[in-house]
Order: structure tokens, then sequence, then C-alpha cells
DNA sequence: ATAATTACTTTATCAGATGAAGTACGACAG
DNA sequence: CTGTCGTACTTCATCTGATAAAGTAATTAT
């Protein structure tokens, strides 16, 4: 399991990801999240629910209630266009992050530093 | 240039790769992850001296005054056993985090998501 | 009835990043 | 011999985002 200190900056960008085709709810999200990883990263309930808040004040998302239930009723988030565009640039950056902290990363079998 | 909360999580990984094959000080480590980046991300001053405080309190890195100077004196800092073995775990990691992100991650080329 | 599951909220706390500002020392130009 | 530049580090205050703890609300299953 993932620390979520290394996830962090990322968790907008997944939530963003899910949202991309259709509207969609914080429990489902997370299990969503919890699916696609396999278990490897679980976004716990108050960091999704903030992110939520935190991504509507900035105008990425937008939301509004549904209809069906099965148990409490749901608020559901839909992607606005600067979610969209936002999202664009995560995954830009991303690249050079990736490339960036892979100049630090020793890959395997190293043992004989001293 | 990367936003740090980005490679938050990381930052600590940075600074114990540069010190794997010999001991450094706070302004040497800025100025190679600044040259081994291409500038691509730039530690801040406090970002970084906020880490060894840590890292030095976790065992993960050992303080020790050097003698030669050019300016104000220098305080080295050499990774400990723990300091590897920990480093080690944060690239283990890195793989399986760099591969849960990119579940979230479209590349290139996409336009049409409506 | 009540337990389980779904779904979300509130509050408080913490770690780590960061800006602003300052200190300390040596080298070197004028 | 004074002032500035570059090196090197420190202190303090603040902010963001993650998270634990706890609670609320609605529906379905037993």
């Amino acid at each position: 399991m993932i620390s979520s200190d290394v996830i962090r900056g990322y968790n907008d960008t997944m939530i963003l990801y899910l949202l991309l085709n259709e509207p969609s709810y914080g429990y489902e999200i997370s299990k969503r999240i919890r699916e696609l990883t396999d278990e490897k990263y679980i976004m716990k309930e108050t960091t999704l629910y903030s992110a939520f808040k935190r991504m509507e004040s900035n105008g990425f998302i937008e939301a509004f209630s549904g209809s069906e239930t099965n148990g409490k009723p749901r608020t559901y988030y839909k992607i606005t266009d600067a979610g969209r565009s936002y999202y664009k640039e995560k995954c830009e950056e991303w690249e050079i992050t990736r490339e960036v902290i892979e100049k630090f990363i020793v890959k395997e079998n190293f043992h004989e530093y001293n």
C-alpha cells in the first residue's frame, strides 16, 4: 500500500480521470480507485471529499443531486471545461515529473554502495 | 517547473540518492538537483534544510562539520545504513506508485471527451 | 426492530512545503 | 579598509492537503 504523501498532487487528477466520461459520486469513485489499482491505493474518505470541495471551488467540477438511491442520497459531480484542461495539464506535467524523479531512482539489485 | 506537491514524498529520496556515494552539504545538493534536472526542479532552500533535520532525526543521515570553506562553514551529511535501506524501499515503492498513477493518466492527443 | 450497507459531513490535527527575513563567513574590487 | 558578492545556513510564521475520529442520514436485508 502506497503512502498518500507520494500520490499527493495527483489525487485530484485521479478523480478527474474518473469523471472524464461520466459524472460520478464519492462512494463510487472510491471503489473504482480501489479496483483499478488492485487495492494498491485506497483513497481515504476524507481525502476524497475534501478534494471534491477543493475542486468545486476551483471550478474543476460541479455538483448536482442524483435521483437513484440505495442508501443516503448521492451528490454527483461533473467535470467542467476548466477541469478537463487542468487534467490535461497534469498529464503533461506527469511526464516531466516522472523523468525528474527517475533521475534519482536506482532500479533493482543495487547492493554494494560502500 | 514542477510543483513540489508532486515531488513531495520524494524529496528525501532525491537527497539520499545524492549522498549514496559521498557526503555532501545543502548548497551543493541544491545545485546538483538543479543541474541534474536541467532546472526542471529546484528544491527550495527551506525544503532542503528541513529535510536534513527530519532525516537526521529519523537516523537516515548524520551531520559533521567540514574543514574546507569558501564562505560560511558547511555542515556535511553522510547517509547511514538506515538511510540506504529507506532509500531502497522508496525506489521499490516508486515502481508501484508509477504504475498506480499511470492508470489515471491519458497520454497525448486526447481531444474529444464530451 | 435492527443490523448492514451506502453515502456524506464536521471537526480537529499533523506533516511537509514555502515565503520572508536574517545571520555568518570569505573573497575580491575599488 | 569598506562595501558588495557569493556561499551556506537558520528562524519563524503560514499554508495546503492528508487523515483520524466521530457522527448523520437514507435504504435494504434479516
